[in-house]
DNA sequence: CCCCCCCC
């Protein structure tokens, strides 16, 4: 690989704050570090490496431990030409504003190769830049001639150096500038010290760095210098709990920023601390807690990441305006039409028009014995409606009589004849939010045509295709005892069609508009409905299909009614109907057999034969079949496998 | 380190 093919300038770029260059660049030291006791605690090394863009070196490149097995595989080592998919400039020292870059995500280009190019040591005037103008006092100036141990080890293994660190122009003339620096009259403004800012520790030089703030979507837990700058979304009230370790408190809070999301918790000291510090709706700068993976059990925040507030935490609200470009919230909508593919309790944002209110209800609790207010509200978009239930304080202060537009983040999915949803305590409710197009566009909509539009309604078990259901074996229904319960059983089964009983698919039907009753042909050109208790002299052909399904695991007879029938046979009832007057019997087969070639789901109702009490039949009626495509289901079955999850392990 | 969130 040639020289020119490295990123020229791209470490100062880097340094500069502009990490988003996807860089190619040559690894020319790889150096063991101790690791601190404190990050990570796990006591994992960590690798530093010193890179080269082909014209200058930069040692303080912290490798982030989840890429450290590129190194113990050996497929990054010295000279390895690489890509950097994601690095972050933290800084090392407050006080002397001397950066490092930390790589969390690199790609191994070229894993052997030979030294490219000639590079010198950035020099020191560069690799000072927090933009702060503290910076650049004198201190910078003893550190200068200070150098660390491991730039000097370093300097020794990197080749035909001409311009070591130590050489440096003073900091004095450096021209590295910053958006956003602070004025040198800044630097004696006096620290705020009112009630809305703290740091829980006592090292009181170890201010929050504004300079730097890293987005929430950036944020894990292997940095361990950052600043966010994010207004808090939600805050729960503090709550105590009882476990074997004792007692305790916590609180929680979203916080939000233009890039992302991510819940922080405070227990017990902290939990009293910083509860009354945080408000809803403010923007806070926030430094030094714990980052620890998600638990997706509970945490439904759009991050794969969770805080922790410790006993080290700066919080320091923004001052007024300051924050404005931070967003009040980040939505995840989802159409109301797609609640249908979602699991149970599953959580999700959802914005809708109100399009009717119910009045507040008080309901008495099954196991607390304790008396709930609710009120269900209708939400519509262009496509469906779907109830929402809220509860308590939410339900009595809400009033939809103007028709909003409501938009739900977090609310809990539920699966009451079809899909409903119900709003939780952490469940944000907001009226006309400005922060989508969608309430604007829902707002146009409903107005024009959407108030007087019958859509589908996900909260009418009627809808049955709104219907959940699980996917079962054939064996596992059987096995189950799927269907010999009071109500019925409502599964998905993949199945084939391997029998079906052609002779009788089809029906005389009284031609009355939902009788359905079959009709006995009289002869005479009059055909008697015992139901209506009439004579007609027409019909109409219905079908009433009765066939195996098989499965790996087993074969089931099923009834396929006539929407079902007609989309597997592919044609109407009353064509199959003259074929059959007709005897038309080969076109009879070819129909039946190409409905038998290949799978489908079988949405199946499973329910005790009411005629064959004694007996306890199941029957089983297809209410829907489609066709093999695992697409629409593909975000169900992922939540209900992150829902498994806590059962597995 | 919590993790409850209700009714037909």
């Amino acid at each position: 690989m040639a020289s020119q093919q490295l990123a020229t300038g791209a470490l100062l770029r880097y340094l500069h704050g502009n990490t988003e260059e996807k860089a190619i660049l040559q690894v020319v030291g790889i150096k063991t570090i101790d690791s601190k006791t404190d990050d990570p605690p796990t006591g994992t090394k960590r690798y530093r490496l010193m890179l080269s863009d082909g014209k200058s070196t930069f040692s303080s490149c912290m490798l982030g431990t989840q890429m450290n097995h590129l190194i113990d595989n050996h497929s990054l080592k010295e000279n390895s030409i690489i890509r950097i998919q994601r690095v972050m400039v933290n800084t090392i020292d407050k006080r002397t504003g001397r950066v490092m870059l930390m790589i969390y995500e690199l790609e191994v280009v070229e894993s052997d190769s030979k030294r490219i190019g000639d590079p010198v040591a950035l020099p020191l005037s560069d690799i000072i830049n927090s933009g702060s103008s503290s910076n650049l006092s004198g201190k910078v100036s003893n550190y200068q001639t200070k150098k660390d141990d491991n730039e000097e080890v370093f300097l020794a293994t990197a080749s035909n150096r001409s311009a070591p660190a130590t050489t440096a122009a003073p900091p004095s003339t450096t021209n590295v500038t910053h958006q956003g620096s602070t004025t040198l009259d800044d630097r004696n403004t006096p620290k705020k010290t009112t009630s809305d800012s703290t740091c829980a520790t006592s090292k009181g030089n170890n201010a929050i760095d504004k300079e730097r703030i890293t987005n929430i979507d950036k944020l894990n837990p292997y940095m361990n210098k950052w600043t966010i700058k994010a207004r808090v979304s939600s805050k729960t009230q503090i709550r105590t709990y009882e476990n074997p370790r004792g007692p305790g408190k916590l609180f929680s809070c979203d916080f939000v920023d233009q890039s992302g999301e991510i819940r922080a918790t405070a227990f017990n000291v902290e939990c009293d601390k910083i509860y009354p510090l945080l408000e809803v709706g403010k923007v806070y700068y926030i430094a030094r807690a714990s980052l620890k993976p998600v638990n997706r059990q509970y945490n439904k925040l759009n991050n794969d990441f969770e805080m922790t507030f410790n006993y080290d935490t700066c919080i320091e609200a923004c001052d007024a305006g300051e924050g404005d470009n931070i967003p009040q919230i980040q939505f995840n909508f989802i159409p109301i039409s797609e609640v249908a593919n979602r699991a149970a309790n599953s959580v999700c944002d959802v914005i809708g028009v109100v399009k009717s209110t119910s009045d507040i209800q008080t309901i008495m609790g099954k196991t607390s014995q304790k008396e709930f207010h609710k009120r269900d509200i209708l939400l519509v978009d262009e496509n469906a409606s779907i109830t929402a239930t809220l509860w308590a304080k939410q339900a009595e202060e809400f009033d939809g009589s103007s028709h909003p537009v409501i938009a739900f983040k977090g609310i809990k999915v539920g699966d009451y004849n079809g899909r409903t949803l119900s709003s939780v305590n952490s469940t944000l409710i907001c009226q006309d939010p400005p922060e989508t197009s969608r309430t604007m566009e829902l707002r146009v909509w409903f107005d024009r045509e959407g108030k007087t539009m019958d859509l589908p309604d996900l909260s009418k078990g009627s809808d049955v295709a709104n219907r959940q259901a699980p996917f079962k074996t054939l064996a596992q229904i059987i096995a189950e005892g799927l269907g010999r319960g009071d109500k019925p059983d409502y599964i998905n089964v993949k199945a084939l069609l391997t029998i079906i009983k052609k002779d009788s698919a089809v029906y005389m039907m009284c031609p009355e508009k939902g009788c359905g009753k079959k009709v006995v042909d009289e002869n005479n050109g009059m055909y008697r409905c015992e139901k209506c208790n009439k004579n007609y002299t027409n019909f109409e052909w219905a079908y009433m299909l009765s066939a195996e399904i098989s499965d790996a695991t087993g074969s089931q007879w099923i009834n396929i009614f006539c929407h079902e029938a007609e989309a597997l046979l592919g044609i109407s009832a009353k064509k199959f109907g003259s074929y059959r007057m007709n005897q038309n019997e080969s076109i009879i087969d070819d129909v039946v057999n190409k409905a038998m070639k290949h799978e489908r789901v079988f949405k199946l109702r499973a329910k005790v034969d009411q005629f064959n009490v004694e007996e306890r039949k199941v029957r089983f009626t297809c209410i829907h079949v489609s066709d093999v495509d695992w697409a629409p289901n593909a975000r169900r079955l992922i939540d209900e496998i992150k829902q498994m999850e806590p059962m597995l392990l």
